[in-house]
DNA sequence: TTCCCGACACTACCATGCAAGTGTGGTGAT
DNA sequence: ATCACCACACTTGCATGGTAGTGTCGGGAA
């Protein structure tokens, strides 16, 4: 897994590079939580010395997708209901609101641009599901920039770590596929119609549907997860959220 | 100003003390906008080597406080309209999501706390106005808290930088300082009352009015800010710079 | 006087060396 | 057989050296 074959095209720096292809293997749990990741090592296998994998990993502690030890360590992080409860509320947070700006300010140019990405995205569902993914993110991703609130997305997927891992894990089975192109469907028709309100409860509910697989993911793959209490993951992480507030 | 005299107190590695310094005097704006920081001169001056130095300015570029240009230098950011735009849309939306899940699990012995805090700070008007600051964040801080969103705290804080330094650029006027306690207390009795609601919204009123004392503020000190559209020698000294993807 | 151009000083980026601390496994004593 | 202990291998944190690229400034030509 060299630097120069998996993310050359990405451009930049070598901190860069080094940072996505690690961010990368992460989410995609090629690395699995627990991993313990030597600097030596992956400064060996990508190629490259040690600072640029060092800053690299420095950024991922930010993301909490590494936990560094001194003198001892650096691991992937475990999945932990903290970290999800914490990396949801970031999404919902700033992405309802960018979206319910979104709709006050909805262009019809650029909503019909997001309509032809949710075609492509009901393609997708059919096709190779791995294309799904990438267009998920980037239907989301253009919400946000539609109301002038790029930055949304932009803190919101550097969030999203523990979110996109679970995320990976889930089974992609074509019904759930469908049923997150519906809502984003139901989404954009809000946005496209200028009602602020609609729009965030739709997208609230969809962003919530991310989680509802979890409590059998912990179940097939434990020893990916950190109990940091109980197991009732499905029960507290996706509380009744008041749909009167704002 | 070396680094054991600045903030050895505040423990922990080298290069997180060298973060708190660096951030505390670009906030405090003893480094001015526009300043250029060199490695080697801050690692000579803080007494260090520059390795901390570097992936502390690593870090404040991630909350873009600095600009890091490769091979050329590394500049405090400018205070621009789309920086407090983005850094106040993020505290809003994280900020105001977590007060009103404090109010919905308003606990009276916090409430009682977050009072007695308020209490201190009407004292901090008439006082030391530098006192209030510290204050006025740990009220947020622990508004955060209250609902178990401390995340929202640590990130609304992360992205705020430029928020703080026009809130440092403002002249302490008692009023003002006297109107922000009176807004607290609003915010406080709503959450008290557990009306998410109006919490939100008189959060949402109170985070606003941090900003309206910009126009003079850019005004006196045209200097700390660029026009994110025009100015030349401001796109030649902010050149299009790889769109953060650390 | 004005303009072009080249040497220079300086930058951040990356590579590498050294030091302090921790877990582990083997060895010796009991 | 079991336990204590010590040396070793390995870790990250920090210091330092080398490199490619950029702006600056001064000298020479027009």
């Amino acid at each position: 897994m060299e630097i120069s074959r998996s993310a050359r095209v990405s451009g930049g720096s070598t901190r860069q590079q080094a940072y996505q292809v690690l961010r990368g293997l992460i989410e995609t749990v090629q690395f699995p939580p627990g991993q313990r990741l030597s600097e030596n090592e992956l400064a060996e296998r990508l190629g490259v010395s040690r600072t640029p994998i060092r800053e690299a990993l420095l950024g991922l502690r930010d993301d909490r997708l590494v936990e560094i030890v001194p003198q001892l360590g650096t691991f992937v992080a475990h999945i932990t209901r903290a970290a999800l409860e914490d990396a949801q509320f970031i999404r919902v947070s700033l992405e309802c609101a960018a979206v319910a700006d979104a709709a006050r300010r909805a262009e019809p140019a650029a909503v019909g641009e997001l309509e032809d990405l949710v075609a492509r995205q009901a393609e997708a569902c059919r096709g190779d599901v791995d294309r799904f993914y990438p267009l998920d993110d980037e239907f989301h991703r253009r919400l946000c920039s539609l109301g002038g609130r790029a930055v949304a997305w932009s803190i919101s997927q550097r969030a999203s770590g523990h979110l996109n891992r679970v995320r990976r894990l889930s089974l992609p089975v074509p019904d759930y596929l469908a049923e997150m192109v519906a809502q984003h469907r139901a989404v954009l028709a809000a946005v496209a119609e200028q009602d602020p309100g609609v729009a965030e409860s739709q997208l609230r509910l969809h962003l919530s549907r991310v989680l509802t697989g979890l409590g059998e993911i912990a179940h097939t793959h434990p020893e990916y997860f950190a109990d940091d209490r109980d197991r009732n993951w499905a029960s507290t992480l996706s509380p009744p959220h008041d749909p009167r507030s704002r």
